[in-house]
DNA sequence: GCAAGGTC
């Protein structure tokens, strides 16, 4: 048996490896068998466990959060609710196969998915089974079969590595979590938040914005003094700016001004040009994608995500989780190339390339040895009815306009420099304009801004062949006629907020999260009420201020961006065999336990700093409306996290009022279900147990939409339906009706509420 | 009620 860390990596390896048998375990899971060579291919669904408090610590108040810390068995780990029908098949075919191959993706947490999460459950079945492991440097069928004539021993120093990371993020988060949220607690609960939450990532992130934050609330502008001219050139006006701009001394800017402001001319003395190729870009991994997504398109990390992972799964573009910006050498481009010749836009772009033979992409730096860069898999018109929305119109059109591009030429860009002369003062203007527009004709949304041409220059540059000169020098060249000289005071401005583009960055940039979480980190933050996003602009709150500021005084080390890498530093030693897992995990938590310690000898301090939000009732800033002081309990809807876009509705409208269709209220831990009417509050209660999903049929008894519910007992799953007005009726009249099952005359079939058949 | 990391 192979285990795989998903169902696209279980078909390729097993198609790799002969026909395939597809064997339905559940629903939706399947397993591929290759009969060939009697092999099943078993795929996961990434992590199938997690780390959860074990029960005696599962209320926040049963013991002390330090204990999470310092007992080991405060933590344990439970598998996932949909892990049901994988374990089975790992259980079911664990007891039939001698030989167990991890082919999880080649990474730490592949490593970690297959040999902590899944194989125990295969070990327990049958304690003999061999173990190995398929090392994939990517899905094609070459590279499958290759690494499947060449196992590996199972690398379970990357597994531990992963595992030690999963461990720590726990212990640290709970206790941290738990400790901060339940000393908080008065003060939160008056300004309407629920918890505040503690993560090593997270947290660090939450601090470099609140430093940003802190220097943009305290920044002093200064002001200076620039002076500019205004000159004529036809019908143009082209602006020179003084050599020595900007001016602090107010005095000197001005004297200059006064000596200029009546000059009629000035003297070209100087025309300097130079030009520059820009290379075509290297290929897109996720990082990058998710950069230029956000940019271009203006929309969140989350969205942007999102969509990749839509387009993915409808098979439009390649999987989208890579940090390879390298394609294998064996990368099949000439047949996506191809797919293209027939696009009504792309499509005599990739006729010029096969023609001029280049039909090689410029490459990257990085081979991850996961997945190949973000890559379009067919051609699509953007009338295709395979998008489902704008977006991936959108989304679609970048990445295939930017694989294209990789194909491209070399765009040029030339330089001029001209250095004016105006009653003896040196004035400079620059100007750059695209030569040749090489890879930009099909990836526009690359280039940056340039000036229109300028022919007049290359005219007085006596007719040399500009693009051809990368420096050329000419004296008193001529004159312009100045229109206006401006002298104008300015101030200097504090540094940019960030937006998800360069939040993004950041994180990239300071190793924060990973490929798959960035986004999600971001969200997590918006949710907790630390920050949240106006115009594209991230504005740390009040709460995220404030936290952070009385926390830098007790948890730096912590706060820092180097906790963190440190972490990582010592993770990667386990992968590398230098240290233990135990060892590690051991350093790392007295290293917290210390921090942690500290932060209860400095509790009294850090209440009284957060005292303030109880005082001002403020969590926000920058919202004036919502600035009230001396009220206790103010906290708008808006501004706690906005899960209702999750919202589902009926699509019947409430039976009461009959105004509104119903929203289905879920908590997150699934312990409160019902429907409600946002306009009069009637409440409809569902069973307590299972997941309920609105069906698009409705009931022919009441005509209330129909509610499948699905239940999880232990490994297994089932469904039954129910509609909830009529066993509302049901439970109030005590007559136990509303299940679908139990209707006279109805039933459902194929999800459809349908009259039953009548046997003679 | 909590983290961060996978993934439908």
């Amino acid at each position: 048996m192979i285990i795989s860390e998903k169902m696209k990596a279980a078909q390729a390896i097993a198609e790799a490896l002969g026909p395939v048998q597809i064997i339905s375990v559940s629903k939706f899971v399947k397993v591929f068998y290759v009969k060939s060579k009697d092999i099943y291919v078993i795929p996961l669904r990434g992590h199938i466990q997690q780390y959860k408090n074990s029960p005696a610590y599962k209320k926040w108040n049963a013991r002390d959060p330090r204990e999470i810390i310092t007992n080991p068995d405060a933590i344990r780990r439970f598998s996932n609710d949909f892990a049901g029908p994988y374990i089975s098949a790992l259980e079911k075919y664990g007891k039939i196969c001698s030989l167990c191959i991890i082919g999880t993706d080649a990474d730490v947490e592949g490593c970690s998915i297959g040999m902590i999460d899944a194989l125990p459950f295969v070990k327990q079945v049958n304690p003999s089974i061999r173990i190995k492991q398929l090392w994939l440097n990517d899905l094609s069928q070459n590279s499958i079969v290759k690494a499947y004539n060449n196992l590996i021993p199972p690398k379970w120093s990357w597994a531990y590595s992963g595992d030690a990371r999963a461990i720590l993020d726990a212990i640290i988060g709970f206790s941290a979590t738990r400790e901060v949220s339940l000393t908080l607690k008065p003060i939160l609960k008056k300004i309407g938040v629920g918890f505040t939450s503690i993560g090593r990532v997270q947290t660090s992130l939450l601090y470099l914005l609140y430093l940003r934050e802190h220097l943009i609330r305290n920044f002093v502008s200064k002001p200076f003094w620039s002076l500019s001219a205004d000159l004529a050139l036809k019908d143009r006006t082209i602006v020179a700016t003084h050599l020595k701009n900007n001016f602090t001394d107010k005095i000197l800017a001005e004297s200059i001004y006064n000596k200029i402001k009546n000059a009629k001319d000035a003297y070209v003395v100087s025309i300097k040009k130079s030009s520059k190729k820009i290379l075509t870009p290297t290929p897109l991994n996720t990082s990058k994608t998710l950069v230029l997504i956000t940019k271009i398109l203006k929309i969140t990390a989350k969205d942007a995500l999102k969509t990749l992972e839509d387009l993915y799964l409808n098979k439009i573009i390649s999987y989208p989780r890579t940090d390879s910006d390298v394609y294998s050498k064996t990368y099949d481009h000439l047949s996506i190339l191809q797919k293209f010749l027939i696009h009504n836009t792309y499509g005599n772009y990739v006729k010029t390339r096969f023609r001029l033979k280049k039909v090689n992409p410029r490459q990257g730096k990085v081979d991850a040895g996961d997945h190949s860069p973000i890559t379009p898999l067919i051609s699509l018109e953007p009338t295709s009815p395979k998008f489902e929305n704008d977006l991936q119109k959108k989304v679609y059109d970048l990445i295939s306009r930017y694989y294209l591009a990789l194909f491209g030429d070399p765009a040029e860009e030339s330089d001029t420099k001209i250095l004016f002369s105006i009653k003896e003062e040196e004035f400079i203007s620059r100007l750059s304009v695209l030569t040749d527009q090489g890879f930009y004709s099909i990836a526009p949304f690359l280039s940056k801004k340039y000036d229109a041409p300028l022919d007049f220059f290359d005219q007085l540059s006596s007719g040399k062949d500009s693009n051809k000169t990368d420096s050329t020098t000419k004296t008193h060249l001529g004159t312009l006629p100045v229109k206006k000289i401006n002298f104008r005071e300015k101030g200097t401005q504090p540094p940019p907020r960030y937006n998800d583009s360069s939040l993004l960055k950041l994180m990239e940039r300071k190793n924060l999260g990973t490929k798959s979480t960035r986004p999600s980190i971001i969200q997590i933050l918006i949710d907790r009420s630390y920050i949240e996003r106006k115009n594209r602009m991230i504005f740390v709150m009040e709460l995220g201020f404030l936290l952070m500021d009385a926390l830098k005084v007790i948890w730096l080390p912590f706060l820092d961006p180097k906790f963190t890498s440190n972490v990582e530093m010592q993770l990667e030693s386990i992968r590398k065999e230098k240290k233990q897992m135990k060892e590690v995990v051991k350093d790392v938590k007295d290293e917290f336990l210390i921090l942690f310690d500290k932060f209860r000898q400095e509790k009294p301090n850090f209440l009284s700093k957060m005292n303030v939000l109880e005082q001002t009732g403020n969590i926000t800033r920058g919202r004036d409306n919502l600035i009230i002081s001396n009220k206790k309990v103010f906290v708008p809807n808006k501004t706690r996290p906005d899960s209702s876009k999750n919202y589902k509705y009926s699509t019947a409208l409430c039976p009461n009022c009959k105004k509104n269709p119903m929203k289905l209220v879920i908590n997150r831990d699934y312990t409160k279900k019902f429907f409600v009417c946002d306009n009069c509050n009637t409440f409809l209660s569902l069973p307590k147990k299972g997941t309920p999903k609105i069906l698009k049929s409705k009931c022919l008894i009441c005509g209330f939409d129909v509610v499948k519910i699905t239940r999880k007992v232990r490994n297994n799953s089932y469904d039954y339906y129910l509609c909830p007005k009529c066993w509302n009726q049901g439970l109030k009249e005590k007559t136990n009706e509303g299940f679908c099952s139990k209707c006279k005359d109805f039933t459902i079939e194929n999800g459809k509420c349908v009259k039953k058949k009548e046997y003679p």
